[in-house]
DNA sequence: GTCTATAAAATGATAGAC
DNA sequence: GTCTATCATTTTATAGAC
């Protein structure tokens, strides 16, 4: 699962073959097929990574007792895979948009579902500062995050997370506490 | 080539072959290569497609007296286009999210191109407007769009873009004028 | 230039020995 | 459970008639 999903990653879901995952794996191509029937099953579980991933990194925020720091951890995490970024994008949402070409197989639903997921969280943390539209502000937030890393990876240009991440923590700043 | 970019925009380029665009286009697969020597030609045409249609909208955009109306009208063109976004997401994003997966081939740095063409197109928009960093709000406008299309299309749902365009123009409304 | 038929390659999936 | 060998299918690409 760990190999597919460092796969997946890098490489897209399509161009991904069970061959290269069995490679990274350390494993013969056969021996695959006995734990996951088909190629999709092999993406679903590269999907339950990045959301097992997403819940160990909110779960280590959720110590923080103020939820503007909470989030402005999120924001950081972010910030310090600008490098990945650059090069292969955001795990989860390049995933997503590959899986969301799809019909029939509720493989698109599944991407949104982990998406999901990192938006009640933020939307959590708006909702406990007293925000008035804690859903808009996550939407906003999330938003940004993905358009942030689409262009730090078509521009191959790690700064581009710099510049907009630190223009969302300052955004954090500037909110009234209620 | 209009078929190439309409298909390959629903389907992605992975898992788009040359037989959907040949019957979208309505001709036999052979012909498709008297025209176009490899598939990756197609996704490149598509691509140029693409960059067509970008500078149809800025050219009309450009009849516009005030800069700050240029923008909106930007944005209000990604808002009437919400049903298909919601479905497909953006044409250009979704497809260099797909090529910026590659190696060694140069289609990566060619769906770049097309961000570039817009990114520089609404900073010029912004510099017009007297604004101090014209280049940090370009990447701030074009990134809220490439995220908000990314969860329209991932959440399915429409509405998405109408609040966080409608966000986006309250936002060009609260700037000064220089 | 257009089309049919087919070659060539890649890859998802399975059979069966161990 | 693990691995090798192989099948079956899909898909890129080409040959050659018209």
């Amino acid at each position: 699962m760990r190999a597919a999903a460092e796969v997946v990653h890098r490489q897209g879901a399509e161009r991904t073959t069970i061959a290269d995952i069995a490679r990274v794996a350390d494993v013969p191509v056969g021996n695959v097929y006995y734990y996951f029937k088909t190629k999709d099953e092999l993406v679903v579980a590269a999907l339950c990574e990045h959301a097992r991933q997403l819940e160990l990194l909110t779960g280590r925020l959720d110590q923080l007792s103020d939820p503007r720091e909470r989030l402005k951890g999120l924001i950081q995490t972010w910030m310090d895979q600008r490098d990945l970024a650059a090069r292969y994008g955001c795990p989860t949402g390049t995933l997503a948009v590959e899986l969301d070409k799809r019909d029939k197989d509720g493989l698109d639903v599944e991407a949104g579902r982990v998406i999901r997921l990192l938006l009640a969280w933020v939307e959590r943390q708006f909702h406990e500062l007293g925000q008035p539209e804690p859903d808009s502000l996550a939407l906003t937030l999330v938003g940004a995050y993905q358009g942030m890393s689409l262009l730090t990876n078509a521009l191959r240009d790690p700064s581009v997370m710099d510049r907009e991440g630190a223009r969302l923590l300052a955004w954090l700043d500037s909110m009234e506490a209620a």
